[in-house]
DNA sequence: CGGAAAGTTCAATCTTTTTTGAACACAAGG
DNA sequence: CCTTGTGTTCAAAAAAGATTGAACTTTCCG
């Protein structure tokens, strides 16, 4: 059933009952920490690469009341973290018969999370500025003197072209992450 | 420093909260707000995007005393954004003869931008982890079960995998942000 | 129904980051 | 030497952000 575990699925063992938790080992504690310093360089919570590394070092799927023990965490916490990442995509809700609680698995393909991030992130702010920019360059007509209108409307426009350049290149990093 | 609101609620955005309208025109402050967005993409203080945004609109370089006045922002906070900017390659100092006020001007290659940005955050994190990764991997001999130790083995060794795909990344990303 | 288990919500609290401003250092000119 | 202009520093204040925990909703099941 589970003695090849191919890198992705390994739902369907038994999930621990009721009992406790072992707290996290050495292993699993540096694997995790490597998520909070990613988690970090993102801009995200602590929290959010705590409950991600968990997620991944565990050979079965987690749930609340298992992160909130391990990871010494509030249910609050917790709650609002699995939440965030599932929204994210970076965790996938798992269902397991006969079990009320929700179970989650990360997504490990690096190409979705890093494409889920970018819509979530960077797509935002392109959308808002690209409109902003239309504005911008009516009001760099009414400029002081004819050297600053012209120097307005150069830099507006590489601001434009920066913007382009962007938005082009991020379907190409999608390919490259396959 | 007790303008009419009025002025502040004619930009799009929502807080605007006082500051930066004093002598800034619509136009300027409308490129600030691009900026000030793209640093909240990024992570960064929003004053770092007021910074470099006022910058990047300037046909001269700016200096201390100006962004101060026209930011409506503290010398302290000024001077540490300004160090942290040209610290990061973002502005770039400005000799000007028999003047003894320090100027600046933006760095306004993408390719440099965002090479130094990725020199500055992701490397040190890539580092870190992957020399990390080497001790985990001994951590994962010792684990529990069989299953668990392949399983865990795997895992350490596509994170790795994950880290070396980053690297390579890198310097491609730098060509074809040329 | 009634109780228990699971998850959510949100105001209060705690933490971390950012900003301020006054004191300080330094150089140049008188 | 003073004074003035320029920039830095850093302790304290403010703001922003994250976390907690208790109350609440929902669902399941006897």
């Amino acid at each position: 059933m589970d003695s090849s575990l191919p890198t992705e699925a390994l739902v369907s063992a038994p999930p621990l009952e009721a009992g406790e938790f072992m707290s996290l080992d050495e292993c699993e504690r540096g694997v995790i920490e490597i998520f909070v310093s990613a988690a970090d360089v993102l801009g995200f919570p602590r929290s959010l690469g705590e409950l991600y590394g968990l997620a991944y070092i565990s050979p079965q799927p987690i749930h609340l009341a298992e992160v909130c023990e391990r990871l010494q965490m509030s249910k609050g916490s917790a709650s609002q973290g699995l939440r965030t990442l599932r929204d994210l995509g970076a965790l996938k809700p798992v269902y397991i018969a006969g079990d009320r609680r929700d179970f989650f698995q990360p997504e490990i393909k690096i190409r979705v999370l890093v494409g889920r991030l970018l819509a979530e992130r960077l797509r935002p702010h392109l959308e808002r500025s690209s409109g902003a920019l239309v504005e911008l360059k009516n009001e760099a007509e009414s400029a002081a003197s004819p050297q600053v209108k012209k120097f307005r409307k150069e830099r507006i426009e590489m601001l434009g072209a920066w913007q382009k350049r962007i938005s082009t290149f991020l379907p190409l990093l999608q390919r490259i992450l396959k």
